[in-house]
DNA sequence: GCATGATGC
DNA sequence: AGCATCATGC
């Protein structure tokens, strides 16, 4: 009986106390939906139309003949083959060499293709993806878009959302992020986004108890110029730009299980190079390398590596006997402690959330969840009450060694209010 | 249906 | 480098 599986694996309370009563308050989300401004994303939608054309018609006379730029497999064969382009910088795929963003950003000094794809690139994805299709999921009803949530899809604990998916609206990119303008409140509301600050990186401060990380949090500074203080041993005042960068990627390659091939990859140095940088992030955080450690060894135990709320996910792969199998495997294993013990802080603040509101007969809509930011819809007036109520219920939802902080805004559009 | 490459956290 | 969804080509 599934009953009996549940009350075995000690999931009772994870299921009748956060999944089953979050997917209430997930329902009043997408019942609720979000205004859309149809007209100005048609605007967009002519400009980036246009511009689309040009580059084709551009990328074409480059190329020297006409081809399909969003084929990888043509372009494949113009820039490797035709321009006879270094393939050295390029990956292999199963079908050749990679035409990625990363792979173009290193042929850009050599031709001037490689740019003019990138930009059509991000156009097409921006009017495909986006600008092109948000009106067609329009509720006539509504007028409105309706995501749908779904809770059993992610490993780790995360929600998704689809059709659309709200949780990967572009904010990068400048003409991205103007996509962010469409999504509007309703007449006499504004739209309210509060997300937490840094909040994996907290929770591995918590998860590993790692003093000197704790510390660093309690003293409520840059958190990378404080990990780079004390990874270089100088003052915080002395950290360059290209440290702060530097240990900003391995502060967030931690949680992810980075490796030193990883790593070089990643911020363009050698292997070496890599290798010494995250020798010196553990020598500074040894709780860390100490947490990590100890969490692999247990999951490989157990086969499965759990959250702070007992959500588990196996991991068959750490008991495999392919080397590479089990390094995934335990790159899985760190992601989905942090990762998945977020999801859970998250889920509580929504169901605290919830409750309030309904219990004080608030005027505030909970719209929806982008993973560690939470966006409301609250009368015109409110905004600055709303904050602090919603905050301190966000910031409050768990207890961990570290302090969980919010940064909060609001505006007419998405983009205004992050 | 799989591979690639875009977007987000 | 972890977790996702979506569009497109083939």
């Amino acid at each position: 009986m599934i009953e009996e599986k549940i009350k075995n694996l000690d999931l009772e309370d994870l299921l009748y106390e956060v999944e089953l009563p979050l997917s209430h308050v997930l329902m009043k989300m997408e019942q609720r939906g979000i205004r859309l401004d149809v007209d100005f994303l048609k605007t967009i939608s002519v400009d980036l139309t246009q511009r689309a054309k040009e580059l084709e018609k551009e990328c074409h006379e480059l190329a020297g003949m006409e081809f399909n730029l969003s084929s990888p497999k043509q372009l494949q064969h113009i820039l490797f083959e035709k321009l006879e382009l270094p393939t050295s910088v390029s990956r292999k795929t199963k079908t050749g060499f990679s035409t990625d963003q990363s792979v173009l950003e290193r042929l850009a000094p050599l031709h001037l293709l490689p740019n003019r794809i990138l930009e059509h690139r991000e156009l097409n994805k921006l009017l495909g993806t986006y600008v092109n299709a948000l009106p067609e999921l329009v509720n006539p009803d509504t007028g409105r878009v309706h995501t749908s949530y779904l809770q059993t899809v992610a490993a780790t604990g995360r929600l998704a959302s689809a059709n659309p998916n709200l949780q990967n609206i572009p904010i990068r990119t400048e003409r991205g992020a103007e996509i962010r303008k469409a999504f509007i409140p309703e007449d006499g509301h504004s739209l309210v986004s509060i997300d937490y600050s840094q909040i994996e990186l907290r929770m591995m401060a918590h998860l590993s108890g790692d003093e000197a990380l704790i510390e660093a949090f309690q003293q409520g500074e840059d958190i990378h110029i404080s990990t780079a203080a004390k990874i270089f041993n100088v003052k915080p005042e002395e950290v360059t730009k290209e440290q702060r960068s530097g240990v900003k990627q391995v502060n967030y390659g931690v949680l992810f299980g980075m490796r030193e091939f990883g790593l070089s990859q990643r911020m363009g140095i050698s292997i070496q190079e890599a290798r010494e940088f995250i020798e010196g992030y553990f020598g500074a955080f040894p709780g860390v390398k100490r947490y990590i450690d100890h969490l692999l060894e247990d999951s490989r135990k157990t086969g499965m590596v759990k959250t702070v709320l007992g959500r588990r996910r196996p991991l068959p792969e750490l008991q495999s006997s392919n080397r590479n199998l089990v390094q995934s495997g335990e790159r899985m294993a760190i992601a989905s402690a942090v990762q998945g013990s977020a999801a859970d802080l998250i889920k509580l603040a929504m169901l605290k959330l919830d409750a309030d509101i309904d219990r004080e007969q608030l005027p505030y809509s909970m719209l929806l969840q982008v993973h560690d930011e939470l966006i409301f819809e609250v009368p015109e007036g409110e905004e600055e009450d709303s904050i602090s109520w919603i905050k301190q219920r966000m910031e409050s939802a768990m207890t961990l060694k570290v302090p969980i902080v919010a940064d909060a805004g609001y505006g007419k559009n998405w983009l205004e209010a992050h």
